[in-house]
DNA sequence: CGGGTGACTATAA
DNA sequence: TTTATAGCCACCC
């Protein structure tokens, strides 16, 4: 686990975003109670354990695009994930960006 | 303690 | 739409 209480807050922030909805680091950094907290999401998320089950892939930056290197493997494995949950991605950009909230 | 870094953002041009 | 700048904050020398 993380020796920071904020990253245990994202971790269930991320789990809780609904397959097929995306949210911003933004976003999930405020939903944690994190106001300025965007970055600190992108560490936590680059953080996570190969094998992490929380969706990452989720999570994307405020413009609507995958914030990866577009040659990176975790890239690849972002796009492809969100792809076959029916979130349409075209050239890093996130389409259909509903950023669905079912409220914890 | 100081400086650099980055899966970020908002704003301006 | 894109690039440039400036804030942001935990982490690592």
């Amino acid at each position: 686990m993380a020796d920071n209480p904020a990253y245990e807050m994202i971790w269930q922030v991320v789990g809780a975003i609904p397959p097929g909805s995306v949210a911003t680091y933004g976003q999930v950094a405020e939903l944690a109670g994190l106001p300025r907290g965007a970055r600190l999401v992108g560490r936590c998320l680059g953080n996570l354990p190969a094998g992490s089950r929380l969706p990452w892939h989720r999570v994307i930056n405020s413009a609507g695009r995958i914030s990866l290197p577009p040659e990176s493997e975790s890239y690849r494995e972002q796009v492809k994930r969100l792809q076959e949950e029916g979130v349409a991605v075209f050239n890093g950009r996130v389409k259909l960006r509903q950023f669905r909230w079912t409220g914890d």
